[in-house]
DNA sequence: TGAGGATGGCGTACGATGTACAGTATTTTT
DNA sequence: AAAAATACTGTACATCGTACGCCATCCTCA
């Protein structure tokens, strides 16, 4: 019922602490507990049981630490969520591209992204909002914007089609990551869903009112059965999306010729 | 911190509310309170407040009735997030489009949601998982449709660009909610968090380790100051997905012409 | 060899939330 | 007039993030 929000904390705090640049003083008992430690366990609780499992209290006690004791290293769960996602960034696939064209190096980009949304999907409901501007996303945008090398945009486009690109994965995401927490939680399938309310809504819903609706909705509905629902969204939009992107590389090009 | 989900609930009794089809009963008193009455006051609530101040609590004190009382008339939370999109649907314009061409069309079709998500910007943080089947998305769906009719495309691909249309403005909207809370919140604009913190940034960031993002970093950072950068991103997608779009319709068309 | 001070960690407690449960009041039906 | 069904209310509970104050620990300086 509760879907966290990152970004909400003090903002200078916020980002020492993601470069991990707390100047470590001698004084006073060793740390028990590092921020490394505690963002590792909050991974492997959203991993293992979604974030709403992620509570303050969940954490410490897989630290084997009080609730409390988390707040000497991480100002409040804001910032916790920041880091997770931005330790996650930094983990991800940077393979050099074989350069077989911008096509498969923008594919890939998105693949990539979908994977990891794929072994994390609770990161498509927590990633909303301004990113947390540490060393994993900065990676990961240094790493992405090269694949728009030599495309011939300029970088205010550049930045818009990386910007296109990303949200159309993220909206798969967060679409396939939704079906499969319901599908998890009702221990029912989309496809089962429909067939038990098919006949409830053939109660109230008119077809003479909503042919189109109706004609559409029933193929569409057919085909998308069972998980396979996501994949064929995923590989349909991707081809549009580049589509469209190839187009303003076209005019681009165009015009570069004609100036 | 919170964010809500909808679709949460017993499938048969959402679908029986969203349609309103509960047998009214004679025994018993009058009620006083109605489905509608709650529903209309909740998005009053969220419109003024956010979503996460539309409390159970919250909705009864603004009906003057206890917190208990709306359980009489909506099973839970969850339900009433439904009820309240569905009844925004259903109030959404549809204007019989001046066949001005598909990409008019489309484009309105997109204009329209966007205002929706922009009059509500609580939406785009409910409107995840599987939307509510009432009459308004009903009704809203029908009329999408229809702005694809005799583009040659088949109903699965109809229903695929729809969604993919769609995806795209609810990621717009999620965006550009999520700065205009972020700038009410910390009374601070995007652009004046940037200042503020560029300097911070500046210490932990290297920018010869991340040329290409720094380079691309600054000239996207200072294009998209203030509001403008959701509006430029919004059209900066529209004619990518529009583009992406025809190239489908192309090679229909062309397809059909050889068949 | 202490004394002082900074720091890590903990126990308790508070306000907010959704909602279960057990009534009470009000109306129609018998 | 009694019974049954319905609308509403008051209280209570588990769960959450986290403010606050206390203690234990360790370095530093006298």
């Amino acid at each position: 019922m509760a879907r966290e929000r990152t970004g909400a904390g003090d903002a200078a705090a916020t980002l020492t602490l993601l470069w991990r640049q707390r100047p470590q003083s001698q004084r006073g008992p060793r740390p028990g507990l590092t921020v490394d430690a505690i963002v590792a366990a909050a991974i492997g609780i959203a991993d293992a049981k979604g974030v709403e499992a992620v509570t303050m209290r969940a954490v410490a006690l897989a630290l084997s630490a009080a609730p409390m004791a988390l707040y000497t290293h991480v100002p409040s769960k804001a910032e916790l969520l920041d880091l997770m996602l931005d330790s996650l960034f930094l983990g991800m696939s940077r393979a050099e591209p074989a350069g077989d064209g911008w096509r498969d190096r923008l594919a890939a980009i998105a693949r990539d992204n979908l994977a990891l949304y794929s072994a994390h999907p609770w990161i498509a409901s927590v990633a909303t909002g301004r990113p947390p501007l540490g060393p994993g996303l900065m990676a990961k945008y240094e790493y992405e914007l090269r694949g728009f090398d030599g495309l011939g945009l300029d970088e205010v486009e550049t930045d818009a089609a990386l910007t296109f690109l990303l949200g159309f994965v993220e909206n798969c995401a967060r679409i396939g990551g939704d079906a499969r927490a319901r599908a998890q939680a009702d221990a029912m399938s989309d496809a089962g869903w429909w067939e038990a309310n098919a006949p409830l809504l053939a109660r109230v819903f008119d077809p003479a009112r909503y042919p189109t609706a109706t004609r559409v909705g029933a193929a569409a509905g057919a085909a998308h059965q069972g998980a396979y629902g996501v994949d064929h969204m995923f590989a349909f939009g991707l081809e549009r999306v580049l589509d469209g992107i190839e187009r303003l590389i076209e005019r681009r090009t165009q015009r570069a010729g004609d100036g």
